[in-house]
DNA sequence: ATGGAAAATAGGAATATTCCTATTTAGGAG
DNA sequence: CTCCTAAATAGGAATATTCCTATTTTCCAT
């Protein structure tokens, strides 16, 4: 599999350089639909570049994030990753630990007016819900 | 000090029970202003109850944001806790790490909708914004 | 006040994440 | 293509967070 140019030239723009490694998370991503824990990832990585360091793709994953590739969902039990495809937030079960793609994006000049009140420069937000999913709601009362 | 009533009550009607460590976190988180990091409280807190374990505070922290009564921020190098007073959120900076707290919540049915039309129940809602605080925006290109 | 069951704790083990540093590599200049 | 430098890597150390379990504590019923 081809790397997606975009990303190659987004990375290469920010002054980033096109390691093999970097090549390989951003394959593994991409060929997931859900978001992985870094585990998942550790593991498929690996299988691929034997010899890599956990820490190397925590920092590659954060520099994906910075750039807007990758979103890092900070979750109980272990961090969620996935490439990002288009902007949106997620849902996260209390239950089963599922976290969910929620299409669209309600966050809009209104949601951001109180930080620009107190002189904070906006570059980011997340939003994030929770609750229990469509399949634990109903047996909400169970183990 | 004595602890608020209403937090005892809220623990025990939720089936908690109110021991000496709970009281303890939440008289500390209650004496202090900002988003305090695990690492800050445990000492605090350890002060007064020299066996007290992480585990602990982090297990208790967990049921104190569970029932509303104090929030956890996730951010990276350290997750920051604070007492709820009124429901609000977040700002992070992403030069100094300082954790803000924005006044009000713009969060409401609208920003839920893609949720329901999933068949999801949406209990909770996390918004956090990050960029540069004010003290960091006139000094971005240094350090 | 006393007994007992369920909940909570302390500590240590197991994970998850980040930091540190000597060595290697990507990518530009010649 | 070769050299050079800044950026990136591997690995191990250091933190941060969660899990596990034997023991202790809270609190309800008596």
């Amino acid at each position: 599999m081809v790397i997606n140019q975009n990303i190659a030239k987004l990375l290469q723009d920010s002054g980033y350089k096109l390691t093999r490694q970097r090549r390989v998370i951003i394959e593994v991503l991409s060929k997931n639909e859900r978001p992985l824990t870094a585990l998942e990832l550790y593991h498929q990585v690996k299988d691929k570049i034997p010899t890599i360091s956990q820490d190397t793709l925590y920092r590659n994953l954060e520099v994906l994030s910075f750039i807007g590739v990758a979103n890092r969902i900070r979750v109980r039990g272990g961090d969620r990753f996935e490439l990002v495809q288009q902007h949106h937030h997620h849902f996260i079960c209390l239950k089963c630990g599922e976290v969910k793609c929620l299409k669209g994006c309600p966050i809009g000049p209104g949601q951001l007016a109180e930080a620009r009140k107190n002189d904070l420069e906006v570059l980011f937000h997340n939003f994030e819900l929770s609750g229990y999913c469509d399949k634990c709601r109903s047996c909400q009362k169970e183990g």
